[in-house]
Order: C-alpha cells, then structure tokens, then sequence
DNA sequence: CCTGTCACG
DNA sequence: GACGTACGTGACAGGG
C-alpha cells in the first residue's frame, strides 16, 4: 500500500446525487422475478460503469470513494430547525432501493463511506481537505454548487452530467467570486432548496457584488451602515443573524470524525465474479453482459423465475422493464434466411399471429436514391430473422472489379421480394415498424405497397410528445433497457464509411434483426398504453393514416427549374462581389465578410459604434436585429445586411437547391417528419421546403423555380388566420368570434377595441401594433418580447398587453386556465385530444417563463396542425380521378400541382376537404376560410 | 461538432 | 427578487 501523498489524485464521488440522477432519468424498472423495484439500482450502477470506463488513462485516480448521507438529522439541525425542512419525502420506491446502491458500490469494490448524522458533503470536505493537505489532487464528482466551495489548491470538481470540470475560473462564473468567498455568498443569497434562508431580496449576483466591494461578509456586516440602497442597508442589518447562521449551514466542515483514511480509498480492481453475482441478481442482463465483455468474463446466466402474480401487483403503477414474456436481447440468436425455403416458415408465423415486425437494410437514407440491401422480420420477440439480398461479396482492397459480386447465401432480389410482397400486401397482417414511412417508400420502388401499418415512433409521439424523442435507440434505451448495435460499428465514419451493402452477412444479420427485434418489443410494450393515455384517436385518425399520404407526396416531388435558380445564383454572385468590395474598402482592409466576429471586431473595436454585444463565447455579435439599428447611420451594416440576405439566399436557395434535384425525376424530393415537432407540425428536411423565402420581394423569387410542368398549373391553399381563429374558439372570445363570422379585418377590429379608434379612422401603423400583439398572444406575450418586436419601450409594450387584456379578459383566463392544467398534468392538449407534454412547467429558474409561453403556444398551433393533419389525410379519396396531386404542406398551406383543365375544380374539392377539417370531431364557433392561388410557378399561386 | 445567423409559419 | 424572455422548425458558414 502507497502512503497517500504527493502524486496521488482522491476520485470523491456524491453517491446521493448519483441515486437522485439515476432514479429520475429511468422510468420505474421493477425486477422481473418478484417486482422489486430497481431503477435507480439499474441508473447508479450505469453510471458507475460509466465512470469506471471514463476514469482511466494518465489522469486516472490512485484513490477513490463513494460518499453517501446517512440519517436525516444532523449538526444543521441543531442550528436551525427548518434546515431542509421543505425537502419532498422520498419516493415510496426509491427508500428500498438505497442499501442496494452501498451493496453495488461495495460490488463495484469501490470505498463507500457514510457517517451516522453528517451529510456526505462534509465527509467530502474533510477528505478533500486531508488530501490537499497531504500534497494530492482531488476531483469531486458532483455538480452540487454547496461543493464549490472546496474548490482551489489542487481541488477540482467534475460535473459528470455535463462532463464539464470546473476549477477556480468555473465557481468564479457561477458565484461571481473566488471559492474562499462562496460561504459569504450564499450566507447572503440563501438557498431555497436547503431551505437556506439567507438575506431576504438579494440573489447570488447582488451578493457577489456586495462581497466583492467589501471584501468578506463580517467586513459587510460591520459597515453595512454605508450602503446606499435603504431596503438592501436596512436588510443587512435587521437580518444579520440570520445571514450569520446562513453562513454556518453552508459551511462545510472539514473535520468530520472519521474512522478511517485516505490510505482505505485506495483503489482496486474489482472482482469479477462478486460483480456480476451482484448484477445478475439484479436481473440486469444488458448491463451483465457488458460488464462480463469488459472485464473479460463469463456473463453468469440470469435465472428467470416467474413473477407472483402478488409481488407484481404490490408495486402499482411500476412498469416492468421487460414485458414479462420478453426474454432478454440477444442477437447471436437471429436468423439468417439464406433459401426461399428458410423464409416460409416465417412468413406462415407472421400469417398465423397478424403481425410482424419489418426493417428494411439500404445503401443509404435516402429513400429516392437508396437500393434495399435486405430485409429483416420479427414475429416475436427474441424471433427474428434477416434475410440479405444484395451484400456484397467480401472483396480484397484493390479488387475494383470482383468485389460487385453478390455474397453467398441470399435469395435472389426477385424471388424474395415475390414472395414477401403479399404478406407486406396482406390486410389481415400488421406489418410493424419503426418510422414505416422511410421503408414504405424504398419497398414502393419495389413495387411493393405495404399496408396495413403500426408504426413504434408514432405511437411513441402519441403518448409522449414533449418527453423525449422518438428514434429507436432511445426508445430502446428507455423502454426496454438496451442499447441497440450502433450502425457504426458495422459501417464506420467519416471517409472510410461503407455503404450496408458491403458489411458482411454474419454481422449483417446481428444488427438488422435486433431492429426489427426492438421494434416488435416495443410495439408490444407501447400499443397497450395508447388507449390508457386517450391518444389511440389520435394515433389512429391522425398519425398514422399520415404516412403513406405523405410517402406518396415525398414520392410525387415537386418539379424545380434548375436554369431559373442557376441564373439567379449568378446574378447573387456578382451583387455579392461588389457589396464586398465596398465592405473592404469602407473597413479599409479585407476580411471575411461572412465571419460575424471579423463584422463585429471592425464595428465596435475599429469603428468605436455603441451597441456591440459579445456573445458567450467571447466573440462580436452581429444579429440583424443590431446591424439594422446602425444601418440608418453607417452604410458598412446597411451592406452587411445586404450582403447577409444575399449570401443566405445563395447558399440556402439557388445554390443548395439544385443539388437536391433528383437526376431520374428533375424533381426536388423532400422528406417530412412526423414525430420531430412537439405540436404536431410536420417538419421538413432534405431540403426544408418549408422555409422557401417569401418576405422579401428578392427571396419570393425564389419561387419562381418551382414550377408546375407543361399543361399543369401549381395550385396553393391556405388557411386564413387559423391560429387566431382557433384562439377565439377556445379562448371563447365573442367579439374575435363575431368579427370572424362577418369577415372582418381582425387585426383592424382589434386596435379599433383596443384603441378606441373607429375603423374608418384606422391607420396601418396602430393596425400593425394590433397585429403584434394579435401574434404575441399566440406565442405567450411578455412585455419583453413584444416591445423588441415593435421597437417601443418596454413599459409602453406592457400597457398595450394590459389594455388587449382588460378588453379580452377571456384571453387572460385561457392563459391562466393552460397554464394551471399544464402544472397539475404535467401537459396540454389540443382540441383533438393531442397531448404535448410539458416537463419543464413546474420547474424553477430560467426554464420556468420558457415553458409557460411553450404551454400557452402548444394547444392553439398544435390544433391548427391537428386541422391540416386531418385535411391531407382526406386529400387523396376526395381529390380521386382529378387530374391533380398533393405535393407540399407548409404548415397553414397546401401545393398542389393539377393538368389546366382540372384547376377550379379542385380548388373546389381541396377548399371543402380543408374548411370542414376540424368536422365531426370537433365544431368550431368560427368559419374556417381558405384562400386559393394559381399560376405557372409557386410564386404567382401563393 | 457547436454556435450564430436567418429562412419560413 | 433574479433571471431571461415571444412559439415552432431546419440549413448553412465559420471556427476550434
């Protein structure tokens, strides 16, 4: 055993703060064979892995220890009765769980450290202190600001959740002072969460300011006559006590009796055997298996016991980590399918059960442009096959010619797809799968049209929107505990990336099968609480009848004139060579004029201009927002600003565009995500067509490329105003209702009400200021926000907000009605029964305004999405045998592109389907109203 | 890979 | 009282 000393570097880990993490970040894992809940068991012991995987190398600990709480009172106490006293009780199933996260320390054989009636903070800052003292290093793993205090002399502290490490300069940003002086600080800012109470009215900045000017707190204490402000002078010394004893609650103390030394914290090796003894009598089979790989061990067998049917029910509301009849993930157990006769069996088992489970394998994520490399089936968990089609066979690195040769084993393309297309055809089998619309497009180049559908990640946004994403590996991750082959591992990255088609079949069959392994688990899991949450409407009207109107939309492209975008791209290029020009001449040196630090370094350094903000890393800040101000003054921002909307319509537009032209269509294919919004907006990619410019006269332009072809015409249709008249229905708003029944300019009515002004007298200015405010209200208004979009003082900005609201007090109480539902459910809902969740709603601090305005915009433009949802959904049967396809959604607008003769009938059809959207489900108290556009390109229908 | 900026509804 | 502020997206360029 080495003396601790010099050289040695003390790992002090905050076991509680381990626990609290792992116990909120899993949903509630019980163990299979009794129901014992163990989620917080399964996180810590994650996070310890984790951490033992992070801290090797140089930097590497030569001791460590897990410190933890032990009884709820303590020396604090003693102090001060309240010390804590707002704590929340523990959840009823984290309590057992504790002494399971000593015995795992223990296992992991590491030091864990607690002491009757001290908190694990100032076991901490007795060890850190002892271990400075003898010359060591110390990081503490924690990201409690109490422990900052410690920090200094070869103290550090590691905030493992941000991987972040933060030194002396790190507490300086957060408290504004140097460590010695954290305790005065917080003594006077307090701490709601220890119950802390502090000095009344003064914050951590406030406080780093005062201790900064005086030095220490005794010093403030003592002169605290001399301050100016009188509430602050007369706080500090009406409360001196109590900020004195603040001070000695977050003090830590650094000479905890203990009973033992930093020579015991040495760290070990731990024993294999007791470790995964310990693990698989957790029933972690993921994480037994890892760590039995890491260690270079035999992964014990984990018994599978049948759960009592009692032990099941004692834990309510508990979901199993593993459906019951789910045998652990093992993809050494897939299948692959080398004959058609190895595949039949499966297909009858899919036929039997009505379902199954489908991935398809490509080149690439490009549905247009991808080959199917194989497909992969799932009956039942733990069931599951790939069956190759076209990989590869294995070929040396200089073999240009033989390496194109199919690999051995795999059914001819044709003969499979034969025969798999009438069960992927068959109504009476479910096919399920992970975002179905990506492998419903690549098999339609097939000629296969699958259906019926599940799909994991739609009913996955259904039930938890808001909560988390919805891509497989998370799901997997969540809901099931494991996490899923990375397709890295088989493909690489970056140059030497393969394409699926060349991985060998053996490691092929692994990953492919464990997809669609996962999904057929996770459908299993998820299906059943669809109708527990009230979302199978939802998920059954409006999610997925969406996929294949949007695959056949994606499929249909729009077409985009590449001349029209090129010689637009060439005019840009030349304006943009002259404005740079100018801009060098006018800095008098070159730069780069598309660096936002250089435009701001020649501004606010050079030029000496007001107004410059530096943004958090350091560097100028030169929004448009800020170079508009200075653009009436100094020609250098008005070219900048000039020179910024050119370059972003070249590059963005006339430039990227063209690349997005399929060679085989000449049209422009996007993809549209369902599950990527939170309100249930589609979103856009590859390219947004979502975001083609339409404000300014040169980007509307842009347009001008998309073109309908010869004998057709582009057609748009778009919602009038449906977010405000969604608001006047569910905020019941009469006089909104009214003026929308009669067809009325509402922005005008509005600041007629507003302002008193009758609408002939109406100028466009108080209309715009009622149009703000018309949009403000939608977003969650603050006076803040309105005022910088108006450009008005704040104050003025705010008594506008108080006057729409003494008019419209129906408004307030929607907001107010939203935001208390969001706080008691923990989400919103849309007229439709959508549900967005809202986590962030009852949090404090800085989150907490974010998520009141996102609570407040969620129901009304999550309804409108609901709407247009409904009306794609219906576009197809309704607009049959026209002579007309849907091509784009943008939100509040539908594109279409119809054969001349078929225009005024469509419109008729497609402006019916979309004005009774809402119908039967819900009826709205206000008139939908489409307006409808015509022309050549997209610029003269919009 | 992250940040800043800017395009849309 | 302090903090940061309209809502929802995606793409591109710069810079480490």
């Amino acid at each position: 055993m080495t003396q601790f000393g010099k050289g040695c570097h003390l790992h002090l880990i905050d076991g509680s703060a381990f626990i609290f993490r792992a116990y909120h970040a899993l949903p509630p894992l019980t163990r299979k064979s009794d129901g014992l809940p163990i989620g917080a068991v399964s996180g810590f012991c994650n996070m310890l892995q984790k951490y033992v995987e992070d801290s090797s190398g140089p930097d590497a600990p030569t001791h460590v220890a897990v410190i933890f709480d032990k009884g709820s009172h303590t020396f604090r106490n003693d102090m001060y009765d309240l010390y804590k006293a707002n704590r929340e009780a523990m959840p009823e199933d984290l309590r057992p769980q504790i002494p399971l996260t000593r015995t795992a320390t223990l296992a992991f054989n590491i030091a864990c450290k607690e002491l009757e009636g001290f908190e694990a903070d100032d076991i901490i800052a007795t060890l850190a202190c002892q271990a400075r003292e003898a010359g060591g290093r110390v990081t503490i793993i924690s990201s409690d600001k109490d422990l900052m205090q410690l920090v200094g002399d070869g103290v550090e502290m590691l905030d493992a959740m941000k991987n972040r490490r933060i030194d002396r300069d790190g507490v300086f940003e957060k408290f504004g002072v140097f460590p010695e002086r954290v305790v005065d600080v917080q003594a006077l800012a307090g701490d709601s969460v220890d119950n802390v109470p502090g000095a009344p009215g003064i914050g951590i900045k406030t406080a780093a300011l005062l201790i900064n000017e005086f030095g220490s707190l005794e010093e403030l204490l003592d002169r605290a006559g001399e301050i100016k402000q009188p509430k602050r002078r007369e706080t500090l010394i009406e409360k001196r006590d109590q900020i004195e004893l603040s001070k000695k609650l977050v003090q830590l103390d650094c000479n905890t009796p203990l009973d033992f030394t930093l020579d015991d914290l040495e760290v070990k090796e731990p024993d294999p055997e007791k470790l995964l003894a310990f693990l698989a009598e957790m029933e972690f089979s993921t994480l037994t298996k890892r760590i039995a790989n890491a260690l270079g061990a035999e992964a014990p067998v984990i018994t599978e016991a049948k759960a009592p049917a009692a032990a099941a029910a004692a834990t309510p509301g508990a979901a199993a980590a593993e459906a019951p009849e789910m045998p652990p993930i093992d993809p050494a157990a897939y299948t692959w399918v080398k004959s058609a006769g190895d595949l039949a069996p499966w297909i009858a088992q899919a036929r039997q059960r009505g379902w199954v489970a489908v991935d398809t394998e490509t080149t690439g994520l490009n549905e247009m442009t991808c080959e199917l490399v194989g497909v992969s089936l799932a009956v039942e968990p733990g069931q599951a096959c790939y069956i190759p089609l076209a990989h590869r066979a294995a070929g040396g690195e200089a073999d240009l010619f033989g390496s194109d040769d199919l690999a051995e084993g795999q059914i001819p393309m044709q003969e499979a797809l034969d025969i798999l297309k009438p069960l992927l055809e068959d109504p009476a089998v479910m096919k399920i799968g992970q975002n179905m619309k990506y492998d419903a497009k690549v098999l339609s180049r097939y000629g296969i049209g699958v259906a019926p559908i599940d799909d994991t990640m739609l009913i996955s946004y259904a039930l938890h929107a808001g909560l988390h994403n919805h891509g497989m590996d998370a799901l997997s991750e969540r809901y099931l505990g494991h996490v899923p082959i990375p397709i890295k591992d088989l493909l690489g990255s970056g140059k030497k990336m393969i394409t699926f088609d060349r991985v060998p079949i053996e490691e092929a069959v692994k990953y492919a099968a464990e997809d669609a392994d996962i999904t057929l688990r996770l459908w299993k899991l998820l299906k059943p609480r669809l109708h527990l949450s009230r979302v199978t409407r939802v998920y059954e009207g409006t999610e997925r009848p969406l996929v294949p109107v949007l695959a056949e939309m994606e499929l249909a492209g729009v077409q985009v004139d590449r001349n029209t975008l090129s010689r637009m791209s060439t005019a840009f290029a030349q304006k943009m060579a002259g404005l740079e020009a100018e801009l060098h001449e006018l800095a008098g040196h070159p730069f780069n004029v598309n660096s936002p630090a250089q435009v701001g370094e020649i501004l606010f350094a050079e030029m000496g201009l007001e107004g410059g903000k530096k943004t958090k890393t350091g560097a100028w800040s030169t929004p448009a927002e800020v170079l508009e101000d200075l653009a009436t003054e100094h020609d250098f921002a008005a070219r900048v600003l000039d020179y910024r909307q050119l370059q972003k319509l070249k590059s963005t537009y006339t430039d990227a565009l063209q690349e997005h032209i399929n060679p085989e269509t000449g049209r422009v294919h996007t993809s549209y995500s369902i599950a990527g919004a939170n309100t249930g907006r589609l979103a856009s990619t590859e390219p947004n067509l979502q975001n083609i410019p339409v404000r300014s006269e040169e980007g509307r332009r842009i347009r001008e490329a998309f073109v309908a072809p010869e004998g057709k015409v582009i057609v748009s249709l778009d919602y009038s105003q449906i977010e405000l008249r969604i608001l006047a229905h569910m905020a019941g708003i009469d006089a909104l209702k009214q003026a929308f029944r009669d067809g009325h300019d509402i922005h005008a009515m509005t600041a007629s009400e507003m302002f008193g002004v009758p609408m002939e007298e109406m100028t466009s200015d108080i209309r715009r200021r009622a149009k703000a405010i018309n949009f403000g209200v939608i977003y969650g208004i603050s006076g803040f926000g309105l005022a910088r979009n108006l450009r008005i003082p704040r104050g003025e900005a705010q008594a506008f907000i108080d006057r729409y609201f003494e008019r419209f007090p129906g408004i307030k109480t929607y907001m107010d009605d939203t935001i208390a539902f969001a706080k008691e459910h923990d989400r919103v809902e849309t007229l439709f029964g959508r549900v967005i969740h809202t986590p962030e709603i009852n949090a404090k601090g800085p989150h907490a305004g974010f998520a009141r305005r996102a609570a407040i915009n969620a129901p009304i433009q999550g309804t409108a999405a609901d709407i247009i949802r409904r009306a794609m959904i219906r576009m197809p049967a309704a607009i049959a045998g026209q002579p007309a396809k849907m091509l784009l959604q943008v939100h509040d607008e539908l594109i279409f592109e119809v054969a001349e003769e078929g225009v005024d009938k469509l419109i008729a059809t497609a402006r019916e389907i979309m004005e009774g959207a809402a119908e039967p489900v819900v009826k709205l108290d206000v008139p939908l109203v489409v307006d409808a556009g015509q022309g050549k390109n997209w610029a003269e229908a919009h």
